[in-house]
DNA sequence: CCCAAGTGCTAACTGGAGCAAGCACTCAGC
DNA sequence: GCTGAGTGCTTGCTCCAGTTAGCACTTGGG
């Protein structure tokens, strides 16, 4: 299972906040969270914790559930409507114990089909994968003023 | 926004453990986490964070997001938490066969959670509630030996 | 009875999450 | 030029997540 993406996640948060025109001040106020910290998390120097990622997607207006993906807490696959997991475990309808059933079970079909998929990508080979980039540079450099 | 709810995962992870009929520390090994910490969290005395909970659900063999769940990380009514039969059906990861199976038997839970519900309306008379206690009662007391 | 292996827990500790105080800097109004 | 308001960041701190060492107890085999 992956690591949390701790610096990807401070790209992306920054990305949404500046692309919401707000500044790190203000979304620090908005989501509950001191902006030192805020800056620490978009700069990949801390990692927050899901509650934090709760209260940033709430100040970014987002769902937090984006942000999971981000961080790795939730895999792409559970993101975005349709979702199966979600879905079941959403459901008043079955208890606890259904659901884990259920869940238990799609997933090892999920799995079947996605051993399915790969045999027949054998049949159609030669493709390549795209290497991700590094992160960002910083925006500006600071000066310490020397003690006086 | 509901806070993480620490007492009622523990409450669940120790419910899951004993029905899988595993023990704390063969939990605590196949999920990669001390046993001491295991139990603080069993006990609702520690908080995990998202990332203890994914190595607790892969010990248990269930699905992080259910952990989530009761831990508040996925409020439960989730946006993309619709109807399960449509998300079953809109789902590219499996095939048609193993839609209509799936389907098949979440209406088989939900006639079977509908049944118990009818049963368990029939027996409810102004219930009281129990009120929790602080941790569950211990198998046995603990006595620290003076020191030599 | 003894002992090894297992159980769940306590206490002390370390490292990191998250904050408050305060910094240098920019900019606009006077 | 000065000043206030705003910006993003540094530093030091507190508190908690998570671990290690070790405890009392139980159980089963020799």
């Amino acid at each position: 299972m992956a690591t949390l993406k701790v610096s990807s996640l401070g790209d992306y948060i920054r990305e949404q906040r500046e692309s919401a025109q707000v500044s790190l001040r203000q979304l620090a106020k908005s989501a509950g969270v001191s902006n030192p910290y805020l800056s620490q998390i978009e700069r990949g120097i801390k990692k927050p914790s899901a509650e934090i990622l709760q209260q940033i997607a709430r100040g970014l207006r987002i769902s937090a559930e984006t942000l999971y993906v981000h961080a790795g807490i939730l895999d792409e696959r559970h993101e975005g409507g349709g979702d199966v997991v979600a879905a079941v475990l959403a459901d008043p309808a079955i208890g606890d114990r259904h659901k884990r059933v259920l869940v238990d079970i799609y997933e090892s079909f999920r799995a079947e089909h996605a051993a399915k998929e790969a045999v027949a990508k054998k049949a159609t080979r030669s493709r390549t994968r795209k290497a991700t980039g590094p992160v960002a540079t910083k925006p500006h450099t600071t000066t310490r003023r020397t003690s006086s």
